[in-house]
This record gives structure tokens, C-alpha cells and sequence, in this order.
DNA sequence: TTGCAACTGCAACTCATTCGCAATTACTGA
DNA sequence: TCAGTAATTGCGAATGAGTTGCAGTTGCAA
């Protein structure tokens, strides 16, 4: 567990930390808070979050048409992922497509400091039945 | 000013439509009832946005580390931004990253429907008051 | 012109997230 | 080891974006 420096260690920071990583994938405010069986405070977590994100140990995301942020822990570097619009399950890409990409598209004395690239679609599963629902007109 | 078939004009429709087009970037469900002077009701507002998404006219998105959805007219092909963390400006980024990489990241039977990508940093006028304040400690 | 499904306004509601404040606790230095 | 203190916590109340139920209104097809 690498823990930064100046920051309190105390059992719930502790607790979210674990969450995180014994998680596959990002979690949201509440899932820890859950999964933590409501032992702590949900501000608590969340105040956590802001810290280790401040940090940089974390990572907070907003998917597209939801209202609720997700949090990962930053373990060497970073990741996308395919979001199925079904299942909404998140297939991690290989790669980055903005690495392969001219780094000529940013605009010039723009300080780029990170990126976040989601890629919306139905994943095989869900394909088909994605296909006959849109059919349907729902 | 293209009308979806099937969808009702109405006057209330057709001023949130208005606002999309007259404003040059993005725009908040809110940042629209204020331009319309608070003359229809919140709600009217956001009912009028999903319709539109509905329809595939306008498309939403929400910005890493806000709340708020921002809806903007889907006219000719799409657009990716790079955003200041600071005055969070939204500067438009030429061509599309994901376009000139490999179409082999994405997972093997994803049916890809949409994409976005944001760039994150400091705008040329931020960057140096970013810098400073991220000095002291802020 | 009429009928009615779609749309609107209003107010009350939801839900994620934040905040104020008093009580508690992790760390520092003696 | 222990006291002092600044950071952290828990609680409940507040916020703010977005949604919903319902009664009244309106666009539009016939």
C-alpha cells in the first residue's frame, strides 16, 4: 500500500484504500461505502476519495449519461475502456489512441496535464439484443 | 433549423433550439433557461434537451469534475476539446485523435456508436497563475 | 373545428455530493 | 510515554442538478 506523504493514515483511509484495490474495477462513493458495510460515514468516504485523488493516488471519472463518479486507484498508468451502452460493462482498450495520435491537435501553449478518452457501442454480448430493442423503438 | 418528424414544435422547443444555435459552444440546461430569461419552466428545459437527444439532434456530455451536463447541436460531425482546469475554457481540437489510431484497440466484437475525448491542462493564459498556485500548496 | 395525445408549468421529490460543527484521533516534540 | 494540536470523523442538514406526478394547455391530424 504506498501511502503519500503527509497524509494521516487512519483506519477508514485505510479501509477505502483496500476497497479500491481488492476492486477489478473503478468504484463509485457509495459501492465502497457499501462494501465497507456502511461502517464509516459516507462523507467519510468521500472526503477520503478527495483526499487520495488531491493526492494523485486516485483517480475520479464521470461516465457519459450517469450521475455518479467513479473512483480507481492510479497504478501505473493509466487506462480506457469501451463502455457497453447494454450492460454497461468497461472493457479496458490496449493502448492509448491519443499516444498513437499527432500530438499536434492540442492547441499551441496548451498544458496538458491528462486525458480521458470513453468509448461508447454494445459489446458482443449485447449486440444483438441492443439491435432488436433499437428495432422496437425503445 | 432542422425539426425531427414527429416531434411537436412548440414555442418553448423551439427557443431552446434557438439558444443551442446562437451560442458557440456547449451550453447547461441552466445557462439555457437563463437565456430564455427564465420565461418557461426548468423542467420544460430539460424535457426539451432529452427530446432532442432523443431525436439525435443535440448531444450531451458532461465535463470531468462538474456536475452538470452540457448540451450543444450536433451539426456536421463531432468535436473534441481540450479544457482549461483553470477558467475552464473549452478550445476545440482539430481532427480526431481516435480516428488516426488504430482501429485495433478497441476489443474484438465491440460495435463502436460513438466516442469522446477530452484533453485536460492549462489554457496559455492559465498556465503560469496555475503554476504559482499549484506552488503554494492551493 | 374538434379530439386527444403530446407538451407545459408547477411544486414536490430524488439522489449524489458537500458542509458546519462538535467530538475524536493521529502524529509531533518534549 | 504523554500532552498539545491540527487533521479527521460522524452526524445531520444543506445543496444543486435533474426528474416526476398531475392538472391544465396546445399542436396537429382528421
Amino acid at each position: 500500500m504506498i501511502w503519500p506523504e503527509g497524509m494521516k493514515r487512519t483506519k477508514q483511509r485505510e479501509d477505502v484504500y483496500r476497497a479500491l484495490e481488492a476492486s477489478e474495477g473503478p468504484l463509485s462513493a457509495v459501492e465502497i461505502y457499501e462494501r465497507l458495510e456502511r461502517h464509516y460515514a459516507i462523507s467519510t468516504v468521500y472526503r477520503a476519495l478527495a483526499a487520495f485523488e488531491k493526492a494523485g493516488i486516485v483517480s475520479k471519472s464521470t461516465l457519459m449519461n450517469t450521475d455518479t463518479a467513479l473512483y480507481a486507484l492510479n497504478e501505473g498508468g493509466h487506462q480506457h475502456y469501451a463502455i457497453c451502452l447494454r450492460c454497461h460493462r468497461k472493457i479496458p482498450i490496449d493502448g492509448c489512441p491519443f499516444e498513437d495520435a499527432s500530438g499536434q491537435s492540442v492547441p499551441e501553449g496548451f498544458l496538458v496535464t491528462g486525458h480521458k478518452i470513453e468509448v461508447y457501442g454494445y459489446c458482443e454480448k449485447c449486440r444483438e439484443k441492443a439491435m432488436d430493442q433499437h428495432m422496437r423503438g425503445e
